[in-house]
RNA sequence: GGUCCGUUGGUCAAGCGGUUAAGACACCGCCCUUUCACGGCGGUAACACGGGUUCGAUUCCCGUACGGAUCACCA
């Protein structure tokens, strides 16, 4: 039985790399049918947010990612926060000392760290006869002489000299773990069979199996992912793409749109599909898909991603998502007819802000856009098809699309011309724009008799004045 | 600087000794169409470099270059 855990230290955002540790160790948990777990790692008291575990909860929840063990959901080997097992740490700290595998050290805290020429600490407290634990202190790792070989499912088999690991600290001189004891006493003691976790892990894997070793426990499976790099190459910040999850929701992405593209930011699937709602990927999620090289977080495709969720998204919750920008709509206008043509066309819901203003407000615009090669339209005969369509839009009463489409129909018979010579320049007047959300007869139908006609004298009179 | 890891088109990526080197996003073109979009079809574009091993290397090995990670009483 396959148990796996997400274990964020709330200390800020719920950063994309995160959100996509906690996935994968989610799916490969819900691929085999096994146990995902939550566990909060609130070791460091000074980077603590409040906030932030709001952020992990709400963020987990809303993408869908129900953990079976953990905060307020207790399992078998609870509390999940480790603030609240504190004295479990120190427990096992105490019997590594007894093991001669820890020992108590009384050296300053290592406070300017230079980054060149760096030695791994040793220090003489290791051969202290009776050491006075009343004076502060912290317990330290010991770290044999030799070689340490470990297994990663993505890496393969890594080897490192035991002289490049440090007799790490366990237990600080305030009692808390640091973060490496902490989890791998968690882990164990939670029976966690696969350890999901970034690449940045790699290196000081070693002391953990370390450690494992000394307490003579059994070495969970290792899957480091590779990193995701920013547009610049570099580790993700604000300046080259930025990424947390709440930011993503603010500039409109829909969150099964940003699960499905980070699923793929690392992973494969065997088929070419990339279109997967969280439950397919339980189903798909192979440990073989998993690659090595960094990933570079690319805006265009999560575009992409979120287009076509809103393309997919049933009309009704297409419409109350695209609600509070189609109300802002002044004149009384069919809000879901509108909506009906702007379904494929936007990326983001507040695109419909721009799409739609030219319902509220005519802007002033340049007669060239009547002139347009491929529709066949110039400024002449702009003027001509508008000053015939004026005539008979002014004998109708009812704007309905058949009763538009009809007389337009008849017209562009009459004249004898191609369509578009009749159509563009109806759109045209309409919009003001070179483009508009939907045609000339469905623009006629939105704004009814009144101010369709409005619009066409003003263009009417702009091509008379340009001519 | 030591150690570890990585390197296929602009981006995500298949590939796992012999392929016309998939597919997706983006970009471009065509078709559809009353604009735009959707949809359909097509196109441009890649194995970092140098040595080996081999009948044959994108694939295996070794260097080089470049990128990244790590070296805390942070996780």
């Amino acid at each position: 039985m396959i148990r796996t855990r997400f274990a964020p230290s709330p200390t800020g955002f719920m950063h994309i790399g995160n959100l996509r540790t906690a996935l994968y160790a989610y799916l490969i948990a819900k691929n085999k049918g096994g146990t995902f777990i939550l566990r909060i790692e609130d070791t460091d008291r000074e980077r603590y947010v409040k906030e932030s575990l709001d952020f992990i909860y709400k963020t987990l929840q809303m993408v869908g990612i129900n953990y079976d063990e953990g905060p307020e959901r207790e399992g078998t080997s609870g509390p999940y926060i480790q603030s609240m097992r504190t004295e479990i740490y120190q427990k096992y700290a105490k019997i590594l000392v007894e093991n001669k595998n820890a020992y108590y050290c009384f050296c300053e805290k290592n406070e300017n760290i230079e980054t060149e020429n760096k030695k791994p600490h040793r220090c003489d407290c290791i051969n202290l006869k009776n050491p006075t634990t009343e004076k502060p202190h912290v317990i330290r790792q010991i770290i044999p002489d030799g070689k340490t070989t470990f297994y990663d499912v993505v890496y393969g088999v890594i080897t490192v000299d035991n002289s490049e690991l440090e007799n790490g600290v366990l237990l600080k001189s305030n009692g808390f773990p640091t973060y490496n004891f902490a989890n791998v006493v968690d882990d164990h003691l939670m029976n966690i069979t696969h350890v999901i976790r970034g690449s940045e892990y790699l290196s000081s894997t070693p002391k953990y199996n370390l450690l494992y070793n000394a307490f003579g426990w059994d070495i969970p499976v290792y899957i480091h992912l590779p990193l995701i790099l920013g547009s610049d190459k570099t580790k993700l910040s604000k300046r080259n793409g930025d990424a947390n999850f709440s930011d993503l929701l603010n500039e409109g992405y829909l969150p099964e749109a940003i699960i499905n593209y980070i699923a793929l930011l690392g992973w494969s699937p065997e088929e070419s599909e990339e279109l997967f709602s969280l439950k397919e990927l339980e189903k798909k999620f192979t440990l073989t898909g998993i690659g090595k090289s960094p990933a570079i977080y690319d805006k265009k495709k999560l575009d992409w991603f979120n287009t076509e969720y809103i393309k997919k998204l049933d009309f009704d919750d297409f419409y109350k998502f695209a609600y509070p920008y189609l109300k802002n709509i002044k004149k009384e206008v069919d809000y879901k007819k509108i909506a009906s043509f702007l379904r494929s066309r936007i990326t983001f819901f507040k695109d419909i802000v721009n799409l739609v203003s030219f319902i509220d407000e005519l802007e002033d615009y340049d007669t060239n856009i009547y002139i347009h090669k491929k529709m066949k339209t110039d400024l002449q005969n702009s003027l001509i098809s508008l000053q015939e369509i004026l005539i008979e839009l002014e004998k109708l009463e009812n704007f309905n699309f058949d009763n538009l489409n009809n007389i337009i129909k008849l017209k562009i018979e009459i004249l004898n011309v191609k369509n578009s010579i009749v159509l563009w320049p109806i759109r045209t007047a309409l919009s003001g724009k070179p483009t508009s959300f939907c045609g000339a007869i469905e623009l006629l139908e939105i704004f009814g008799k009144e101010e369709s006609i409005r619009r066409i004298k003003i263009g009417i009179d702009k091509i008379q004045k340009t001519l």
